[in-house]
DNA sequence: TGGGTATTTATGGGCGTCAATGGAACGAGT
DNA sequence: ACTCGTTCCATTGACGCCCATAAATACCCA
């Protein structure tokens, strides 16, 4: 498996530590990347998290503008500026930056979520609001796509 | 790593002397450059550091246009004229000159921020802001790629 | 299939090392 | 001798690395 699935919590320790999910860290060993490189998530509380294909996602989105430009140096701001490869211990484990912490709201508890490609951290009751949220969202596409004909279905070819 | 990520503040001592964050004195040994590259950021209170990659990237940039062209000079004055190499002390400290701290704002505290290839040196509150400004242009961009699809997928987030 | 054993995980804690910072010693030039 | 700058040493707090334990899981073999 090279993708990150499921959902687990698992808690912190009193220096602040935390345990990647075995799982994970198994994608992570095979994406070959020593380290867990993560940011803040722009428009959530949570931490986005991942290797290199991750690693590899932010670079793609630099690149494709001119050096010294405005919107390169911009999004290299927002995006390596707000980045941080954590150290990933003899244990499996990392330590969240002040900064990531207060982003998602994070204490005591922190829920790793599988979204593929990369992976979430969030804080354990806000997880369960945003996946309550979202599972109405999915709910309510699938009504109006049952609802349809399959001519009109989206991504339908003519 | 090979790259500069994440933001630190760190203080000035008494003797304007200041820590490069370990992280990215390492990306710089890596590099094979024995000093700091840097030189006032053309349109912001910032500086550019780097290594032997950034010197690159500028050469790279100015040999794209005819040698005596106007573009050329210009270029050459406004990144080479203004660059300088600082030494780094034996505990990776370096003393940042009146100029670049002047075009900075900068006073007891800077911001470290990496960019990738290079990082950049910031007055904290002007970075801060910064940031800010550059986190909702992404954000925004963010959106704009996100809508191309947002027909196929009402609702969806990212 | 079941029972027992061996691994692996998640977690806790101790300790040495290093990073960031401050200050002293030293050297050169005026 | 005094000033300015550079190199060297000292402190302290954080972090990396190591070992220990308990629970859960995987494994094995009758």
């Amino acid at each position: 498996m090279d993708r990150f699935v499921s959902n687990v919590v698992l808690r912190l320790d009193a220096k602040g530590r935390v345990s990647i999910p075995a799982q994970f860290r198994s994608v992570l060993n095979r994406d070959g990347f020593d380290g867990l490189y993560c940011y803040p998530a722009l428009d959530r509380p949570a931490i986005d998290a991942g290797g290199n294909a991750l690693m590899a996602e932010i670079e793609h989105l630099t690149t494709r503008y001119a050096p010294f430009s405005d919107e390169r140096e911009q999004l290299a701001i927002a995006l390596y500026g707000t980045s941080e490869t954590l150290k990933i211990d003899g244990e499996g484990r990392v330590m969240l930056s002040e900064t990531l912490k207060s982003h998602a709201g994070i204490t005591d508890r922190v829920a790793f979520v599988g979204l593929g490609h990369k992976f979430q951290i969030w804080e354990p009751d806000r997880f369960r609001a945003e996946l309550a949220e979202a599972t109405d969202k999915v709910r309510a596409l699938k009504q109006r796509l049952g609802s349809q004909t399959a001519r009109d279905a989206p991504g339908a070819r003519e």
